[in-house]
DNA sequence: GTCTATATCACGATAGAC
DNA sequence: GTCTATCGTGATATAGAC
């Protein structure tokens, strides 16, 4: 989907210590632009954190631009064989507690990378228009669906699924995104497995309960 | 509570013209954060939006750290006055659905603040440490008594109050921080009065009955 | 394939004329 | 109180030596 963005993927060489190096740079370049977006990252600071001189981001990506979209590239590959679609024969309590754990897991183990792209939205989503193309709306209504379809059998409320599926991603990016301040009203440092599995437990009741699925 | 950091308020002289000027300054400010983060927002670009001369900004506000600051304050003074406390006397579903309705409605209102804070707090909130002080996690505990007490009343299902409110926070939000994607996953440019009266029936339902309140 | 040196420009901030 | 001109810094990006 974001791939035709900047055209350059399968028609890369890739001799080892390439691979290697843009793997790094491509960590390194996560992190900074987590930290201060896409205009407030410098390629200096990627360099430092990635430990290679800064000129060698640039022989590796072509521009900050191309490096960011790389990076949107590898989150969104991450996104995909991290989540499951939701599973519409399943029955919903079980369908619901699955998806809201791997999301909560994704959240626990991929927080920067929720972060570059939360940011990416937060400023309207410039660098990625293509993304949320008609594309993306008919993904997003094959999840809708299953919400329909449960709802039709009398296994939940008629509530709007589009709202439910909205539920289900803020409440579980949350955690990613506004960790500091979640910390912070926890009186804690930062998030712990504990926290995560606790609120993972809270969620799964909360909405189970909430879409009025009846055990 | 941020007043602290940059102890300049009280203490402002404020001739007609400068409180007109700071106030479209802080009003352009509040875009250009809300688009590119503190680091990557440019003085420039806030005097142009502001329709003044660059050195104007500087004339007015010392450098862009506090420029930034003031631009919170404004914010956390908006919230202030648009959020009223949840009411531990009234019943639960009438108190939520009060504090649910004026969530939503301050991210209909004033989405260019709420992106502003989200961005900060992204970022791991370099800028406002002093605002998640232990003066927060009281404020936080307050929030959550009112849980616990509806749940020793038997009133609502006994989970963890904390994220129960951190539900409420993260669901409403989401609708002023991702409108982009929720607009694209619901086929429009933008979200209308109707998507957000929607949006806030269904977490309406959704969140009351998911903690166990029984009409 | 890798790194040093540097061109070019936009940034935040200020000095001083009006 | 307001604006113009400009300074110094640090940014992206590239040319070319190794």
């Amino acid at each position: 989907m974001l791939m035709e963005i900047g055209s350059h993927r399968a028609d890369k060489p890739g001799g080892r210590i390439r691979q290697k190096n843009e793997q790094i740079i491509i960590a390194a370049a996560e992190a900074e632009f987590a930290a201060n977006g896409f205009k407030g990252a410098t390629m200096n600071n990627i360099a430092l954190k990635a430990g290679l001189p800064k000129s060698n981001i640039h022989y590796y990506f072509k521009n900050k631009l191309q490096l960011y979209i790389e990076v949107l590239i590898n989150i969104i590959d991450l996104w995909d064989n991290a989540l499951n679609e939701l599973d519409a024969d399943s029955e919903p309590a079980a369908a619901l507690r699955e998806y809201i754990a791997a999301k909560m897991r994704f959240s626990r183990e991929y927080p920067l990378a929720s972060r570059v792209f939360a940011k990416e939205i937060l400023s309207g989503a410039p660098r990625i228009k293509q993304y949320f193309s008609s594309e993306y709306r008919e993904w997003f209504l094959r999840k809708t669906d299953v919400f329909s379809k449960w709802a039709q059998q009398g296994k939940i409320d008629p509530i709007d699924p589009a709202h439910i599926v909205f539920l289900l991603w803020s409440s579980t990016q949350h955690y990613a995104d506004f960790e500091v301040q979640i910390a912070a009203a926890l009186g804690k440092k930062s998030l712990s497995k504990k926290d995560f599995d606790e609120a993972t437990d809270a969620l799964t009741k909360i909405i189970i309960r909430g879409i009025g699925y009846q055990g």
